[in-house]
DNA sequence: GTCTATAATTAGATAGAC
DNA sequence: GTCTATCTAATTATAGAC
């Protein structure tokens, strides 16, 4: 029998993309086969090139997804930019953080596996994740302009800040000590922290 | 002629790992065959075997040696426990970006590829790995007993301040913005807010 | 200590049957 | 849309010459 009853392209497509997810987020790019792939999915290696040309293009295609679909949905309920510097930063944060918890897996890949793509799709990927960075910097400088922050170098805090925040997709767990908000609400504490906000110095007091 | 006029076992052994951890590094351990390293050190693949019984235990023997002279290097010049947390955080900072600045390369292996290593090897290096974080967590326990340092939780703190200082491994470029001693500054200026240093509030005022 | 040669396995990708 | 079969190339690792 050369086709399963029930088969569908479309189903297949997307476990084809969820197992790759999961087992690159797992062993790493380079050390996954395709035929990893197929058994995972069910399927034979010759019948995911029906779903894509090649593994790189597997891979780009994974990360460019993830990041568009990451500055989407910040775009969907950023809060506008005549709101305080500050409110910005809190929303910010936790949108950050129930991402990066929910969607581990894509984060993990989208920063782990940089080095595994060829030229030109690095270069575009890339380009997608400096947009995202440039949220967190675009908030810092009006929140300094404010005068609500005060940090000593945007640049370097705003560095700091993405990889502080980011990090939270390498130890979390979903049966760990602290629920998603509880860590969310830490984190925002945290970021004001760096920011020098002002709010945050009284609370130390 | 089977043998090279002018070799020597220990050069190339030196040569093989400083191969390897150029590579690994640039393109990840998966990614890179043992016929890369053996022709960037210039000997043809089958002499690798004299230095490493396989590729894991190469990757093994990296990522070991690097924690344990991480780890080596603190206890060298470690501050003794009497002194103030705020100073001892001030020199761990220093000895943090100094030294992930100096050796970028290994540091970097030793997080990107612990999901390449084999269970025993991944229980070893997590091991050291813990026992480096926990430098941290404990400098700020202490300064909470101390009373100079006011953070909410003690735990994601250290998560959240290894993040950030680690991540100096990733963007930093020798013909960068700023110096090494610079970055360390205002690192430990982000460690000490972080940290809720009694000292970074005042100067926020 | 290194080379050459090679065994054994696995990889990515394609062709053609159904 | 999927399978089976297969091509080609590359991989890790070993054996034996020098």
């Amino acid at each position: 029998m050369a086709r399963k009853s029930g088969s569908s392209g479309e189903k297949t497509r997307a476990m084809v993309e969820e197992a790759a997810i999961r087992l690159i987020a797992r062993h790493g790019f380079a050390a996954v086969s395709m035929r990893q792939i197929a058994r995972e999915v069910g399927v034979q290696a010759g019948a995911l090139y029906l779903y894509t040309p090649d593994k790189q293009s597997l891979l780009r295609d994974i990360m460019r997804g993830h990041l568009e679909h990451l500055l989407q949905s910040w775009q969907d309920h950023a809060p506008d930019a005549e709101m305080p510097a500050i409110a910005r930063l809190e929303r910010f944060v936790r949108f950050h953080i129930d991402y990066h918890i929910l969607r581990a897996e894509k984060v993990f890949i989208s920063y782990m596996e940089l080095r595994n793509l060829e030229q030109e799709n690095f270069a575009e990927i890339e380009r997608l994740r400096r947009s995202y960075e440039h949220l967190v910097e675009e908030i810092l400088t009006a929140g300094a302009a404010e005068g609500v922050f005060h940090h000593a170098d945007t640049r370097l805090t705003t560095l700091a800040m993405i990889a502080m925040l980011t990090g939270v997709s390498t130890w979390y767990r979903d049966d760990g000590r602290l629920p998603p908000q509880a860590i969310a609400t830490r984190y925002v504490d945290m970021a004001f922290r760096l920011a020098g906000a002002e709010q945050l110095v009284e609370a130390a007091e």
